[in-house]
RNA sequence: GGAGAGGUACCGAAGCGGCCAACCGGGGCAGACUGUAAAUCUGCUGGCUUAUGCCUACGGAGGUUCGAAUCCUCCCCUCUCCA
């Protein structure tokens, strides 16, 4: 290979490294390794941590696993780590308040699902996962302080939430100063050249370059991601605020959560979730920016890209069906759960028992008191008609019955 | 160690002896409307075989009182200032 064709295989692999990014920290020192990892047919070491601190993954988080998956298609090394020993201290990131420290149970269990959901972005068995308890378990107190004194409560105080609180007098825990040094020596632990992250992580994965140095290792680039704001079109996609779109989510729910993003956040949808894979579709987005375009084709186009990406074209295609007839057309969708009532020897069986009793995954209602209320607010309809007697008898023979708008339950009673 | 402020439902925040299952805002749920599960508007938002009834609930444990989220005592936790 001669050194210009190597010049432009660089050029090509950091274009690619960029590509929807927000910040690229050390890009020039990594052109230069990248230089000599190819003289020595050495790949890069690309590390992506997560938390296992909710068992879900969300949308947001495929915008960093597919650029983990970019790199790996580049022939590098793609680290997915998974801080079992980090989610038992709690990042604070992003956060104005303490996050609860789970349990080891509860870190090992999201740790299991949390591998399940990389594979259905990308080829888990090519991707070194790994755990940061491996060597965090390993370390003495003496090593760890070692380890705290390579950084200044003062420059600590300079992360954004930290600094946040500290002027709202609102508390930070010791522990919560620790998440930082080890998310660092993580990257000493596994002499990453390279580590991926959302935005609001540039704190932490910037720190870990200063750590490595201290640790005589070359720094780590930094390439920062944008957060992916949530269905509500305001706050960053978050479990606990409630405004997500889970990569377990059902196609269906999946297509019509994207469905109900605000309009005008469809362009930026697309731009971050594109990954270098919807390049055929960007102009329409783009023109959608500057007003031109029908937003509901276009929104049904997002969500078929989105629910294709993760459940395949047939379950795109059942999303958009199953959209069109219950959301749209306000029907029934083709497949209701089902359910049996055994009548024992009485000729009917009250509604109100039918909502409360678990006979799906979860009862229709969450309560009595739950099941009147939506009765009385006209939320519930047996076989089309809207009931508002609680107590209406339910006789011998098959049911639909209907709670809000998008729960169904068919319900056989014999 | 000392002085002060504070801990209220999913979150924020009122209430400071009965009218408090607790104002209000957010969130959630339901209804209307809509291209949409968006926006907007309206209602609801502890549980109990709906009841001028009972149970659980205002950091925890006791106490005063006919009656306490509200008063007293002790304890736990957070913040600020001082040492």
């Amino acid at each position: 290979m001669d050194s210009e064709a190597t010049l432009s295989e660089i050029d090509r692999q950091i274009a690619i490294m960029r590509d929807g990014s927000v910040d690229f920290y050390g890009e020039d020192e990594l052109r230069l390794r990248l230089q000599s990892c190819q003289k020595e047919g050495r790949p890069l070491r690309v590390k992506l941590g997560m938390d296992p601190s909710s068992p879900d993954l969300h949308l947001g988080h495929t915008v960093v696993l597919l650029k983990l998956k970019r790199f790996m298609e580049l022939g590098h090394t793609p680290i997915f780590l998974i801080g079992d020993f980090t989610a038992r201290i709690g990042d604070p990131s992003g956060k104005k308040k303490t996050r609860p420290p789970l349990t080891e149970e509860e870190v090992q269990e999201n740790a299991q699902t949390y591998t399940d959901q990389v594979a259905r972005i990308l080829d888990v068995e090519q991707v070194e996962v790994r755990f940061n308890s491996e060597w965090m378990n390993e370390m003495g107190a003496a090593d760890f302080v070692r380890l705290c004194s390579k950084y200044t409560v003062a420059r600590l105080l300079e992360r954004d939430d930290f600094a946040k609180r500290f002027e709202a007098n609102s508390p930070i825990f010791t522990h919560e100063f620790i998440y930082p040094f080890v998310q660092s020596y993580d990257s000493v632990a596994l002499e990453a050249d390279v580590e991926l992250g959302g935005s609001d992580q540039t704190f932490n994965l910037l720190m870990a370059r200063e750590i490595q140095r201290d640790y005589g290792q070359p720094p780590q680039a930094v390439i920062t991601h944008p957060l992916l704001v949530g269905t509500d079109g305001r706050d960053k996609m978050s479990k606990s605020l409630g405004n997500s779109i889970g990569i377990t989510d059902a196609p269906e729910q999946m297509y019509g959560k994207v469905m109900s993003l605000p309009d005008a956040v469809m362009p930026e949808y697309f731009e971050i979730l594109s990954a270098g894979e919807w390049e055929a579709d960007g102009e329409a987005f783009k023109a959608f920016r500057e007003g031109v375009g029908d937003p509901m084709a276009l929104k049904h186009r997002l969500a078929s890209l989105i629910v294709e990406r993760i459940h395949g074209g047939e379950a795109a295609q059942a999303g958009a069906a199953h959209f069109k007839q219950v959301v749209q057309g306000k029907g029934v969708p083709d497949n209701v759960p089902e359910g049996q009532w055994a009548l024992g020897d009485a000729s009917s069986v009250p509604l109100l028992e039918v909502l409360v009793a678990k006979i799906g995954e979860k009862p229709l209602a969450a309560s009595r008191s739950e099941a009147r209320r939506l009765a009385s607010q006209g939320g519930i309809s047996v076989d089309g008609d809207r009931m508002e007697d609680i107590q209406h008898p339910l006789p011998a023979g098959t049911h639909l019955i209907r709670v809000g708008k998008r729960r169904f339950l068919r319900l056989r009673v014999e």
